[in-house]
DNA sequence: CCTACCGATCGGTAGG
DNA sequence: CCTACCGATCGGTAGG
């Protein structure tokens, strides 16, 4: 029987069950999170995982709040310092390409916000609008870099900036279904060649 | 106590429970298709339900197939017979758009193999493989629909057919994820200037 | 962080 | 298509 833990102790295990937590529940979801899944496959009691969060809606939360900080560390910080407009757009739409590849040690099951976004876009509560909020705040941050795009004549003037956002969302989400559903090796080409299109000059 | 129904009866009680199902699954997911849940929304037994299917996944499987039903009824039929290329596709993304719209009553929740997918796109089995089945289909369909528009010169010579499918797959589910999460009134408005632009000639 | 437990619900079966 | 039941698992609590 383990001891009370430290107080860093204690942290290092939420780290633990939040990273796992992350992994399964982009294979199952965010209901099939389930707090005995997590227990056993962290080798700890139920009581013992819960204990870290209270209920299965705060531990819900505190997978998706840690899955948006590897997706700020993997696909915005690295682009963080380029030029606004074009060049920081583009940038930015490698590293997404790459986060959806390579963190699949982390997300086993694809994007978890993508996977969350499907699971509870028909229902209420303080996890769908966390999601929502991701969503929304990552658009917004798409349009901006289109509008500065824009002014600085790198796209033509008039382009909507919401309207390039909006498709370019839409390759995105192609992009996570190439990958998940059907493995195709081509689907960052395809991506690319999009992408292409959409921020044409 | 209901007593054994004739054939037809019987037939109809199916009907009814693939008919709540997918509205069910459309919310919940094809997990949250719960026996249980069916019994107690029809004001029938669990056994009741279950003896139709035999198992939950059989259930899963009539509701995917009964969605692909209502699919090729609302999307495909009404242009099955308009001018093979660009004619038809424009035709059938006008269709297709409606049905994210106007099919809330049979899918509540949004397009019902969006969602199915989603949820299954990281594991085995037969439901995954029949989501997969029905992507495949469709996507071929808009890639043929492609290939005779560049035959017929309605689209520019070396078009890449399946290219054109991806990006148009990526508006819809772009359009799917802002109905459903966004609950945007300009959805559409939006799509149909993206897909303008990936059809453009 | 553990053991021991709670009521509710899960998919499914037996038997009529 | 029903009642009655099965073992397993769910989220969560009491108490240490």
């Amino acid at each position: 029987m383990s001891p009370r833990k430290s107080a860093v102790e204690a942290r290092h295990t939420r780290e633990r069950i939040v990273a796992r937590g992350m992994a399964i529940a982009s294979v199952d979801g965010l209901e099939g999170l389930t707090i005995g899944r997590l227990a056993a496959d962290l080798g700890m009691s139920k009581a013992g995982v819960l204990g870290h969060f209270g209920t299965k809606q705060a531990l819900q939360l505190a997978a998706l709040r840690a899955a948006s900080e590897v997706f700020t560390r993997t696909v915005w910080r690295p682009v963080e310092h380029v030029e606004p407009g074009l060049p920081r757009l583009r940038a930015l739409c490698g590293t997404w390409a790459d986060y959806l590849e390579t963190e699949r040690a982390t997300f086993p099951g694809g994007c978890l916000f993508t996977t969350a976004a499907i699971e509870f876009d028909a229902r209420g509560g303080p996890v769908r609008d966390a999601v929502a909020r991701l969503f929304t705040a990552w658009r917004r941050r798409l349009a901006t870099e289109v509008a500065t795009a824009v002014e600085r004549g790198d796209l033509p003037a008039g382009t909507d900036p919401d309207q390039v956002a909006f498709e370019v969302f839409g390759v995105f989400l192609a992009l996570n279904q190439e990958i998940q559903l059907f493995g195709s090796p081509d689907a960052h080409a395809r991506t690319r060649r999009a992408l292409d299109r959409v921020l044409a000059g």
